[in-house]
DNA sequence: AGTCTATAAAATGTCTGACATTTAGGCTAT
DNA sequence: ATAGCCTAAATGTCAGACATTTTATAGACT
C-alpha cells in the first residue's frame, strides 16, 4: 500500500505519528509490509525527514513497526502491539473501523478484568472517589433519555469507568483506564441503542454504585460482569470464542 | 541532583536513554526537579545532541519525564509513570534498590490479577501452552534444590508465569508479562530463600499445574492466589496497606 | 555447476550547525 | 502598580553529510 490516501497538515511529530498510527491501526497496511521509506513519507508530507524519524520512533514504541538499520520498516502484527500504550489508545478512539478482532479482545480483557478492579474500588474507594462516580452515574441518567446525547452519554460512560478504576487505588490498574475510551467509544458508533437498551444499562450501572457504596466487593464484581455482558449483547460480540486469538509458540 | 555519578559507555540513544531512566527509576532525581538540558548531558556522556534528544524522548513516552519548549525537562511522580510501559520494566529489571512502594503496587496488582488470568489459562490453555508451562516447572524443580542456583531458579519463574499469562490467549493480558520479570527479580535480591520456603513454594507452583492440566479455572484461581500469599511473606509485604497508594483527585 | 567472497547499493542511525518557537523573567514607559 | 515589550534560555525543527548495517549482485575459485 501506499501514501497516496493520506494527507492532512503536519504540525510536529505528534500529527505525523497520529495519521500513521492511525491508518497502522485501521490495516491500510498489512503486516509483513515494508513500509514507505522514510525520505519518501518526509517527501509525502512535505516534512524534513529528521520530523518523519521521531514520528516513525513514536510508531516503532508503540509496537506497530520495527526498524532495523540497513532492512527498513516492517509493519508489525497484532500481536505485537503494545495495547497498553497510552498514545495506541489514544489513536484509536474515535476510529470508525477499527479491527473487529481487536475489540473483541479488548472487551474480553475487561470482561475478566474489570470485575476485579470493581471489587478492589469497593474496598478501597475514599469519599472523593466515591463522589465522582457518582457524579459520573448521575451524569450518565440524564444524557439517557434522549438519543441526540450519546456521545455526551458516552463521555460520562467512560468517566464512570475511569472513577472506578483510580477507586482501586492501584497503579498498575489506574494506567488501563485508558482502554476505556476506545472501547466504549466503539460501542456508540457501532450499536443502535434503544432508549429500553439504555434504560437496562443504566440500571446495571447503578447496582455498581450502590455495591461501592456499601463497600462490598462481592456484589461489586457481580455488577460489573452484568454491565459487560449487557454491553457485549449490544455490541454482538460472538460470545463462546470472545477470549481466543490464534495460537503461537513465541 | 546532578550527572556526577552517572558513567557509562554510550553506544546508542537506547543506552543513554536506560541509563537514565535507570537513574530516575531509583530516584536519583525527585519529582519536580528540573532535569539537567540537553547539551549538559551530551557534553556529559559525550555525545551528540542528538542522540540526547533520542534517549530522553523515550523516557518521556514512559513518563518518566516531561519536556516543554522554552520551560525545559521536569521530573514527574510515580503516579505519572507508564508502568506498563516494556521498556520501563526492562530498566526496573535488575536494579537492587527499586523503590519499594513501586514494588508494592505491582504485587497488590499481581494479586489481584494472576488468579483471574490463571483462571483464563485453565480455560483457554491448548496443549502447546500446557507443555510451556510444565517445561518451566521442571525448570523450577531441578533448580530449587541448591542456593547456588537461585539466578537460574528466578528465570525459570519468570518463564513459568510467563507462560501462564500467554495462555490466556488474550492479547492485552499477554502484554503484562513484562511486569514479572522485575517483580519476581527483587524477590531473589531481597529475600532470603530457605531451602524448605523455596521446598514451598514450588509445591504451590505445582497446584497450579494441576489445576490448569484440568481445565478447572477456580482451583486455579485459588492455587494463584496461595502462591502469591507465599510470594508476599518471603518479601515480608506490609499485608494490610499492600493496595493503598496516596489518594488524589487528579 | 556450485559455493564462497568481495563489492556496491539501499536503508536506517548519528553527527554537526543553524534557525524557529515557546516560556519565563526583567525592564521600561505610562 | 501594571501593561507591554524585550531578551535569555530551553526545547523543536531543518538541512546536509557521514557512519553503519543489511541485502543483493557479480565475480573468482574449486
Amino acid at each position: 500500500m501506499s501514501l497516496d490516501t493520506l494527507s492532512a497538515h503536519v504540525g510536529d511529530a505528534d500529527d505525523l505519528a497520529r495519521i500513521l498510527g492511525r491508518a497502522l491501526l485501521t490495516s491500510h497496511w498489512l503486516p509483513g509490509d515494508l513500509f514507505p521509506r522514510e525520505l519518501d513519507v518526509a517527501a509525502h508530507f512535505g516534512v524534513s525527514r529528521n520530523l518523519v524519524r521521531n514520528a516513525l520512533t513514536q510508531l516503532a514504541a508503540t509496537g506497530l513497526i520495527v526498524r532495523t538499520a540497513g532492512r527498513g520498516t516492517l509493519v508489525r502484527d497484532l500481536n505485537d502491539w503494545h495495547l497498553l500504550d497510552p498514545r495506541l489508545s489514544e489513536w484509536m478512539s474515535g476510529l470508525v473501523d477499527l479491527n473487529p478482532q481487536l475489540l473483541r479482545e479488548i472487551y474480553a480483557f475487561r470482561l475478566s478484568a474489570e470485575p476485579v478492579v470493581t471489587s478492589l474500588a469497593a474496598t478501597a474507594a475514599s469519599a472523593d472517589d466515591l463522589q465522582r462516580i457518582e457524579a459520573a452515574f448521575e451524569g450518565m441518567a440524564k444524557t439517557a433519555t434522549s438519543a441526540q446525547k450519546r456521545l455526551e452519554h458516552a463521555e460520562y460512560d467512560v468517566a464512570f469507568h475511569d472513577a472506578v478504576y483510580q477507586a482501586s487505588h492501584n497503579l498498575v490498574w489506574r494506567q488501563m483506564e485508558h482502554l476505556l475510551r476506545p472501547s466504549i467509544l466503539a460501542l456508540v458508533q457501532r450499536s443502535q441503542h434503544s432508549l429500553t437498551a439504555l434504560d437496562d444499562s443504566l440500571a446495571r450501572h447503578g447496582r455498581i454504585v450502590e455495591a461501592i457504596r456499601r463497600g462490598d466487593g462481592e456484589q461489586a464484581a457481580t455488577a460489573a460482569r452484568a454491565v459487560l455482558e449487557r454491553t457485549a449483547e449490544d455490541l454482538r460480540l460472538a460470545w463462546p470464542g470472545i477470549h481466543s486469538s490464534q495460537k503461537e509458540t513465541t
